[in-house]
DNA sequence: CCTTCTTGCTATCTTTTGTGTAGCGATTTA
DNA sequence: TAAATCGCTACACAAAAGATAGCAAGAAGG
């Protein structure tokens, strides 16, 4: 599947994660992610902003609507990492 | 978020994905991930194994519970992936 | 029993992808 | 007008993935 192709890149995931709490500026995402490079944000960015999930705005990079209604189906995730995560530690 | 680092890795997502089908060897999954070379598929089904999401069982490699429920997670993705694929090509 | 298949997987090498760090040119702020 | 901040590029190194060959172990068949 194409989407999983583009979503199993690095920091990919992570990117779209950030950008649900609004718009933000490269650095930002850059401090976020803490040990992103800037050339793979650079190249993350570009990729989704060609895949139509993100877009420039005023204040900096955010999620366009397509890019929205995909984290709306990652959100789940959120929840169901911490129970796994707990569960792995035993 | 440890489990995007998981997922976020080249094949995770797609060897869940297949899975999801039922239980199959590795040459199946093998052969249904065209592109994945042995190393690789070796090294994300450990790792897979150790976070308790797929198991082996009599016919081969399977989902676990736990695996199950985070595919359960992914599904909607499937469809959503389409309407966004077509959107793309305009 | 011995051969032949298929199994999961390892070894080795090349190519691709990501990291780390420095810094540039443009724009905003003081 | 100087300093800070912006998005981003350059470059060297490290890590991850791809491609291909083939091995050891077990099952299947004669």
């Amino acid at each position: 599947m194409a989407l999983f192709d583009l979503l199993g890149r690095s920091w990919a995931l992570g990117v779209i994660w950030q950008l649900s709490d609004g718009a933000m500026t490269f650095r930002q995402i850059q401090d976020r992610c803490e040990t992103v490079s800037p050339t793979v944000l650079n190249r993350r960015l570009k990729e989704l902003r060609e895949s139509g999930l993100i877009e420039r705005g005023a204040t900096g990079y955010q999620l366009t609507e397509t890019g929205a209604e995909l984290f709306d189906l990652l959100q789940p995730f959120g929840a169901w990492s911490q129970r796994w995560a707990k569960g792995l530690n035993r």
